[in-house]
DNA sequence: AGCACGCCGACT
DNA sequence: GTCGGCGTGCTC
């Protein structure tokens, strides 16, 4: 019988969703039993996979003939250490999913096979790789005064001490972000620093900046296009505490960082710290929640907080640093203008002031950008004697004309169509492009400039690896006089010759349905225009102009734009908030369930409603998501709310075992935790 | 989630 | 006759 040679029970956290531990035979003496931390690999039904070990026993309830051994256990790589542990089993609880689901699928890959090649390969080649040499390090800039203040309340903190740094796009909060990390780098000989960016290839400047500040220190990144090979190394580096800066997005939030000592948050506001499938995690969330349980200093930068942080601010919970000036010598904020869509008839989506506009950068070899949230040619094309228009045979959606490509696009399922020649319907030839997108205001624009070198940058025309990099490095090369792109072009970019920035169609987002719509709005247009007349003055003195066409120039978000006022307009959102018991004044939770027939969706959420008492908690009817059917399935949502986030985590626990007991073969559900997109 | 097993429809 | 559709059940 094995059972009489020394054995350990090894309980294993496996990456499946089912809410459970494994228990294997693992056969070693007492005093050379694997540790808790640990990765092993087992065999689990049919195949072979990598899991955690959660726990070392003595025995098991498991019965024996169920009991298997475990195949390996990855002894070359150190544990994963208790606060690592704890920071997956908060995440796994907080969002209600198993710890394997949590704490595996974010290591390397290559940890995760049958074979240790390349896990040994790495590990050989950092043990070779000589820490960087000292190279002089680039000089640091002058900080102002508030600047100065702020590098040194971050860099001197101690303890949890979570810091809003609120400043004006281009205000120098990477500065100020920079010369901290000095500061704790310098303090602490093994002290590691985590900096999370909302999309690593909008901030390339980024990295460059940090490796030429700090040349003795080792930089790892983390992010989604590193190859296997590079993943493997960065996330081994920042394990084994030999990388002391890891620069990633939000799934650098949950890397192993043995000597963690203080997080920055750039852009704190942007949602692409949430994750929108899967695991749905806020990496902004759980960075907060990693510093306060080292005991750690935490940064969030923004000009545009978020509504939840402006609160905590507010409330005292954060401390609250301001940057009010730009930092580049001269650069003064752009002066921001309302053109009235209503006197002002837009020809071509442009209105004459704006062509005006346009047309004197021109005159003056500077650049310009327009930003429309709205790739392809038009939305939607449509025929004008029987009405038909461009729906998706598979979505709630419409076909988007993307002309160029001579295509009807879906958005939201990719199905492609070749334009029709004539009206599907009653066969009319005369189908007309309705609205517009980043295509025709491009070929609006080369009809009203020929002269002029027009660049659009948006999802379609950068869908090559590299391009995009390429399109930015055109327009920074000077070689660009008019771009227009989406919200691509609206994040990070310091454009030195850019000194107009044109809004062209911000007015849908003013009535939306979703009460985050405003907020975001805000946000994004502050960042857009934060991109003009960064560089200082221009040589004739001029000032920057960011010109919003709109046909609500008395809207109050529109005034808080003009005066740059952020403060106000928060304060005035969050007081709405609160009187209408929204986030962050309240906690939600929506379950979602997904179907061939919309009905079924409705009922297993009907039954979900009903199936669990709930004092305290609010849950809403069932009812179909605003995009009902995606690719031929039909989405439905439930909506849980309390005042009280333990107690509808708490109700959470006790609902989802419920909801997981049923048996629910015809609908696919998933919950999430602080939905952002209602 | 995977993956195997199992029981009915149209095809080399 | 079999290839393969996806319903059902299981994973220490």
């Amino acid at each position: 019988m094995t059972a009489l040679f020394p054995h350990c029970i090894l309980r294993i956290a496996l990456d499946t969703p089912l809410n459970a531990v494994f228990d294997y035979r693992w056969h070693c003496e007492a005093d050379a039993r694997p540790q808790v931390g640990q990765l092993a690999l087992v065999p689990f039904g049919s195949r072979e996979v990598t899991g955690l070990i959660v726990e070392v026993l003595d025995e098991t309830d498991v019965p024996e003939a169920k009991l298997k051994d475990a195949l390996a256990v990855r002894s070359q790589l150190s544990p994963l250490s208790p606060q690592w542990l704890a920071l997956a089993g908060f995440a796994a609880d907080y969002y209600q999913r198993p710890l394997g689901e949590v704490a595996l699928p974010g290591l390397p890959k290559n940890l995760r096979v049958s074979t240790t090649v390349a896990l040994d390969r790495a590990i050989k080649k950092l043990a070779k790789n000589e820490a960087p040499h000292d190279a002089t390090p680039a000089n640091p800039p002058p900080l102002n005064a508030q600047q100065q203040e702020a590098a040194d309340a971050i860099g001197g903190a101690t303890g949890f001490t979570p810091t809003l740094l609120y400043g004006v796009t281009g205000s120098g909060k990477t500065e100020v972000y920079l010369q901290a990390c000095d500061q704790v780098l310098t303090r602490e000989p093994h002290a590691q620093i985590l900096i999370l960016v909302p999309e690593i290839n909008l901030t390339p400047q980024l990295e460059g900046n940090i490796r030429a500040r700090f040349p003795g220190v080792m930089l790892a990144t983390l992010h989604s296009s590193l190859s296997e090979g590079e993943r493997m190394l960065h996330w081994l580096a920042a394990h084994q505490g030999r990388a002391r800066i890891v620069l990633g997005t939000r799934l650098a939030i949950l890397a192993s960082l043995p000597n963690l000592k203080l997080i920055v948050i750039d852009e704190e506001h942007d949602p692409s710290y949430k994750q929108q499938e899967g695991l749905r995690y806020s990496a902004r969330d759980l960075a907060v929640w990693r510093a306060w349980q080292l005991q750690i200093p935490i940064v969030l930068g923004s000009a545009t907080p978020s509504l939840e942080s402006w609160h905590h601010a507010q409330s005292g919970r954060y401390r609250k640093l301001e940057l009010r000036e730009r930092a580049v010598k001269n650069a003064v904020l752009p002066q921001v203008k309302l053109l009235d869509m209503e006197r002002d008839k837009p020809k071509d989506g442009l209105t004459a002031q704006l062509v005006a506009a346009l047309k004197l950068r021109m005159e003056r070899g500077e650049q310009s950008l327009l930003f429309l949230n709205r790739r392809g040619y038009a939305p939607v094309i449509c025929c004008e004697s029987c009405g038909w228009i461009s729906e998706c045979t598979r979505c709630t959606s419409f076909m988007v004309l993307h002309r160029p490509e001579h295509r009807l696009r879906c958005h939201h399922c990719s199905l492609e169509l070749r334009i029709p020649r004539h009206c599907p319907t009653c066969g009319n030839v005369d189908l007309q492009p309705l609205g517009r997108g980043t295509q025709r205001v491009e070929e609006g624009l080369q009809a009203l400039f020929p002269e002029a070198r027009v660049l659009r940058i948006d999802a379609d025309s950068t869908r090559k690896k590299g391009s995009a990099q390429e399109a930015f490095d055109t327009v920074h090369r000077g070689e660009v006089d008019i771009l227009i792109g989406t919200q691509m072009v609206a994040k990070g970019h310091d454009f030195k010759k850019l000194t107009l920035v044109g809004i062209l169609n911000p007015d849908t987002a003013l009535f939306s349905q979703d009460y985050r719509a405003s907020e975001r709005l805000f946000a994004q247009l502050m960042q857009v225009a934060g991109r003009a007349g960064r560089a200082g003055r221009t040589e004739n003195g001029s000032e920057s102009e960011v010109l919003i066409q709109t046909r609500y120039p008395q809207h109050p978000l529109y005034g808080a734009v003009v005066n740059h006022d952020y403060d106000h307009f928060a304060t005035a959102l969050l007081e709405e908030r609160e009187q209408a018991a929204l986030p962050p004044y309240l906690f939600q939770a929506l379950l979602r369930a997904e179907a061939r027939e919309l009905a079924t969706a409705l009922e297993f959420l009907t039954i979900a409603r009903d199936c669990l008492a709930h004092p305290n908690i609010t849950i809403n009817d069932p009812i179909p998501m605003t995009m009902t059917r995606v690719h031929n399935v039909d989405r439905a949502q439930l909506l849980i709310e309390s005042p009280s986030r333990p107690q509808l985590q708490a109700f959470l626990k006790q609902w989802m075992d419920m909801l997981r007991s049923m048996k629910t073969s015809r609908v696919k559900w998933s919950l999430e935790v602080d939905p952002l997109d209602i």
